[in-house]
DNA sequence: TCAGTTGTTTATAT
DNA sequence: AATATAAACAACTG
């Protein structure tokens, strides 16, 4: 269920179980999670190599090693487990590295990312390339201009990730409900003090995500009753509306977000 | 049986 | 040129 939090949540995984041990074995149970880079150099590259601190940009989590850079994105419905000794593998557990106490495991039903390599820093460059700046550490004074100033949907240029990285459906769709922003409107027609509005409320909900490492979905939030049917409002008690903006499935409140 | 899904890329259309 | 839409990837749910 990745959004850019749960991938922090991934880091957290990361970072305690993996960093600073060596990659004693890698196991390859669906090569069809793999992206340019076969199974068995998977394997030889990393057995044996320490992992350094796990990074995250946008949806990308990249840990080094003292050989090539790991790099895992898990699109839709990727996770990245611990596991003990002994526990049970999972049917979706596409590539297990075993380290010293346990195993990291990649699940991931369906396949959409995955992982690869690349030699540092030059390759790790080449797979973030494209992608604009983390949506963690944007300041106010830059968020003002990277909206753009066409016309299309602000909810199209908030979840592009060349814009910003590490936005996607849910958490736009939570940022705008809370900045009182109709998702449809277009980017180039919100003045200052929606741009302000939107990043205050961009930086408000990352900053309860990313600690409990997912979009929370509590009742006070829009992500908390985007999925209810007949779902209302948690501001203001009015039926949600929902339809397909920018190609994705989206809800927003037709009383607190008019067009 | 059919539509839908929290991501990304590519092709095609406007 | 900028923007929008659909499909594809793959697997599962309701």
């Amino acid at each position: 269920m990745p959004e850019m939090p749960d991938v922090e949540g991934f880091r957290a995984v990361l970072a305690e179980h993996g960093a600073g041990r060596r990659v004693e074995r890698v196991e390859v149970a669906d090569a069809g999670v793999l992206r340019d880079v076969s199974a068995r150099r998977l394997e030889r590259s990393l057995r044996g190599r320490r992992l350094g601190d796990p990074e995250r940009h946008g949806k990308w989590l990249i840990t080094g090693t003292d050989g090539p850079a790991l790099l895992m994105h898990f699109g839709m419905t990727g996770e990245l487990h611990w596991a003990g000794p002994g526990q049970e593998r999972h049917r979706h557990d596409r590539v297990v590295f075993a380290v010293d106490g346990g195993e990291l495991r990649f699940r991931d039903m369906r396949k959409l990312q995955g992982i690869t390599l690349a030699e540092r820093p030059d390759g790790i460059s080449r797979v973030l390339a494209g992608l604009g700046p983390d949506a963690a550490g944007i300041g106010r004074a830059d968020f003002g201009g990277m909206l753009g100033g066409g016309r299309r949907a602000v909810k199209a240029a908030l979840i592009d990730q060349s814009v910003i990285a590490g936005l996607g459906n849910l958490l736009a769709d939570e940022i705008l409900w809370r900045a009182r922003i109709h998702p449809r409107r277009p980017a180039g027609d919100l003045e200052p003090a929606d741009r302000a509005r939107v990043h205050g409320q961009l930086r408000r909900v990352l900053r309860a995500a990313i600690p409990a490492g997912r979009v929370l979905d509590r009742a006070r939030w829009l992500t908390g009753s985007r999925d209810a049917d007949g779902a209302q409002c948690p501001r203001c008690g009015a039926t949600l509306a929902r339809d397909r903006v920018a190609g994705r499935g989206t809800v927003w409140c037709p009383h607190c977000q008019p067009v």
